[in-house]
Formats: C-alpha cells, sequence, structure tokens
DNA sequence: AATTTTCCTTAGCCTTGGTAATGACGTAGG
DNA sequence: CCTACGTCATTACCAAGGCTAAGGAAAATT
C-alpha cells in the first residue's frame, strides 16, 4: 500500500467521523435516541426481524434491544407479533408512523449536509459525487 | 439543485454515518469512551484549551467535560495549570502518553479501513482516492 | 423422556451525560 | 472604592441507556 493511499485512509477515516458527529446532532426526533433510529432504519430495511435479529445487527445485547423495542412500541412505531413457527420468538414490525419520522430525519440530515457543501466549489463537488456511490458501497461492504 | 446532486448528498450521508459507527467499534483503548478520545483529539491539535472551551468544541457541558478531565488526569492523559491571567480558570494539556495513545487508536481503525477498502477495485479506489481531500474539507467546513 | 440449547425477558449495576446550586474570581456602574 | 452582576469551574444529585446475571418457556437433541 503506498503513501497515498494511506493519506487517503486517513483522510477517509476523520472525515467520516467527524462528519457523522456532526450530522448526529441534525436528528429530528429528540425523543429517540440513536440506537432507536437504527433500529427503525433496519426495520425499514429488513420489513420485520426478531428481537435477537435486531441485538446482533444494532451490535446491542439482547436485553437492551428488549427495552428498546419496549420504549419503541409504547410510542406507537413498532409493532410486535408472536412468531409464525416458533413461540419462543417475537416478530417487531415497524409502523407507519416510524416511516414518516425516518423519512423526516433524513430529509433534515440530507438539508444540512447540502448547506455544508455549498461551502464547496465546482471542482470538488464533481468528485465528492462522482466518489459518493463508492463511498456508499465501501460502508456496506 | 438536481436529482444527482440529492442521490450524492443521501448517499454521503448514509456512507458517513455507518462508517464511522463501524469505525467507533474498533477503537483500541477500551477504557476510553468516545468522549474522552474526542477531547484527547482537540487538545492535540489545539495544543491547550480551558474546560469551557473544551465543552464547547465536545458539544458537552461545562460539569460533564470537569468531570471527563479529572478522569483523564487520572489516567496521567492530561494535565492541569492554573490560567496565568484568570484565576478562574485552568488550562488543560495532554501529555506525552496520550499522544501515543492517538496514534495507535487512529492507526488500528485506518488498518481496518485500509483491509475493507480491499474489496474494492482499481477504478473505485482511484475515484475514492481523489475525492478524499474534499471530503476531508467538507468535514471541517 | 430427559437434558441441553435457544430465545426473550426481568432485575440490578455502572457509566455517562444533564441540570441545579455553589464558590471564587473578574468586571462594570454608581 | 465597593457593590452588583456575570463568568468559570466545580460539586451534588438525577435520568438515560447499556451490560451482566439469572429466569422461564419453547425447541432441539440424545
Amino acid at each position: 500500500m503506498s503513501e497515498d493511499d494511506l493519506v487517503a485512509v486517513s483522510q477517509l477515516r476523520s472525515s467520516a467521523m467527524r462528519l457523522a458527529r456532526r450530522l448526529r446532532h441534525q436528528r429530528v426526533e429528540e425523543s429517540l435516541s440513536p440506537t432507536e433510529m437504527g433500529v427503525l432504519g433496519t426495520l425499514a430495511r429488513c420489513g420485520k426481524a426478531t428481537p435477537g435479529e435486531l441485538a446482533r445487527k444494532e451490535h446491542v445485547q439482547p436485553p437492551s434491544m428488549t427495552r428498546i423495542i419496549a420504549m419503541l412500541e409504547e410510542k406507537g412505531l413498532v409493532r410486535r407479533e408472536p412468531h409464525p413457527e416458533d413461540r419462543r420468538q417475537v416478530v417487531v414490525s415497524s409502523t407507519e408512523e416510524a416511516e414518516q419520522i425516518l423519512n423526516e430525519s433524513r430529509r433534515r440530515r440530507n438539508a444540512w449536509l447540502a448547506e455544508l457543501a455549498e461551502g464547496l466549489d465546482e471542482d470538488e463537488w464533481e468528485r465528492l459525487k462522482a466518489a459518493a456511490p463508492v463511498l456508499y458501497k465501501l460502508a456496506h461492504l
């Protein structure tokens, strides 16, 4: 790995962490913790999931996920149904209201980021736009 | 703002947040919280700072910063001296040991990210490398 | 059929951050 | 001057959110 590559990696690392920290401050729903938002996000992607699956995906221990789901259910953002085949398990799915909150949150953060990007000149923005799909792929590898 | 731009913004947002979350799991010093690492980072950049300044930069309330500094001082990562002109204030600076921890942490995260980047092909990596300085600029705007 | 495993949940603790109140020090108005 | 107010750090207490340990029910295994 070349010196240039190392510099790029380091820049990517610190940029991602700093951007994420600043984006986190933009969250629209003050009553929802980042982890709760994360759960809603994965539910939006996957449709439905059991508490155990959600705990693994969010890197949280099962008891914590139990409480997070209880919170979300109390707020009407999530539904719990018995598992059709395994009566130990539970199936969790998100409600319509949760989708709206997610969309609003994404909209707000996009707006904030777009405003920040005003500070870039034309050429810089082109380069960033060209790399955006790659960054997306990297983040999901 | 064009449709393409909106897509790029959205990709940047979700990629940054996801990468940051995964990077956070790579932290080397288990005994240091993310905020404590953040304080050490800003001290490394700024040299010295008062608790109030640190609290503002880390988006934390002053009492919390007081306690964080106390923790760091106990671990020998930070020094506290009286302010030369204003006897209400305190000047905080990081120690040599803190620098080492910071470097090691960065090294680990870079290594992790570099390994992840192995999953990209040559062209993708070139595009990302070209955009890395821009992303860095954006994150610090 | 009995034992083990898996899954969710409950109970209790710890860390971390926040607000309110305090005390020491600087600053401005009379 | 000196009194009143603002600012800075700190202390004391409280709430949120995560973890471990332990429990109870259902499935899997032997």
